[in-house]
DNA sequence: AATCTATTTTTGCATATGCAACTATATGTT
DNA sequence: AACATATAGTTGCATATGCAAAAATAGATT
């Protein structure tokens, strides 16, 4: 097999998420947060609109319900954020940032900016711009895969 | 603030690597395996050297010796590998494929391919590339910002 | 030999993740 | 109105992850 597995993109993938999530993690905690860059990007999204239901939050954020339902629960508990039943269909629980929350959302957009700064030095405006269009390609392909898992050619 | 989180690398990043691995573990799944794709990294690299010690592994997968340690263990119970301790330095677990776990192996093999060939579909070879490269920088200017934490910027 | 230091792995604790099954509410059909 | 179906969220269970601290062993210095 003249495939190498550790020179693929799938590798370096990983590599690079988890590289990028160990550092964003090691800066909030430097600045004294308990809490992890997934709970910062419940933050930043809700910063561009709050008040949003669990539903459209782990869909933006690509993410199971059952994630997002505890990652709300802890940072319920840490008074980041609170729920709020809709009015309209009690089901919906609508989620907004508290005046704790939107203070510490500031935080993570700087570090998540510093920390982007710092590991795309050395890489062009080109190069970046490339890498998103294929990051957002591959994430589009397995996406239509997935819908598809039934009639999967055997692998 | 102009800067639009969500179209960053990094929630780029982060899409594709756990559209990647929800992927992968659905097609491990429906050949009747039930361990992930980290397990299967794991397989991949002993593929490559067989009776590695953890340490190495933990290395070159860019995980905690604590992961490694807890992945190793769940694997030995299912009999994808086995510990050994060295005669030379009894600290150390010289970490083995089962004959299960080459036969495995090779079933993992196959699903990182055609799970990576679904996921390029509609990419050139160059842009490819590119992104790989970018990638591989990406971990390494974040891996020496880590050796660096003490004297961050404030962020 | 004794002691200090370094290295490899394990344990305790905490978070994040997702599938399957469940509850509660809403909607649509008869 | 009653029943079936769909949707939003939660709970049970399992895996993966990492930091901090401990245990076990090795090596080095005195």
């Amino acid at each position: 097999m003249e495939f190498k597995s550790q020179e693929s993109i799938a590798f370096l993938l990983r590599q690079a998420f988890w590289g990028f999530k160990g550092v964003m993690n090691s800066k909030l905690k430097s600045l004294g947060h308990d809490f992890s860059m997934e709970q910062g990007g419940v933050l930043i999204r809700l910063g561009m609109n709050d008040g949003l239901p669990q539903n459209e939050l782990a869909a933006f954020l690509g993410k199971d319900k059952t994630t997002i339902a505890r990652l709300i629960d802890s940072m319920e508990k840490s008074l980041l954020v609170i729920r709020v039943a809709s009015s309209v269909d009690k089901r919906i629980k609508l989620v907004y940032r508290t005046n704790k929350g939107k203070s510490v959302q500031k935080d993570v957009h700087s570090c998540i900016k510093e920390t982007l700064g710092e590991s795309l030095k050395g890489v062009s405006y080109e190069d970046e711009e490339i890498t998103k269009k294929v990051l957002k390609r591959i994430f589009d392909n397995l996406e239509l895969d997935k819908n598809d898992i039934g009639n999967l050619p055997q692998c």
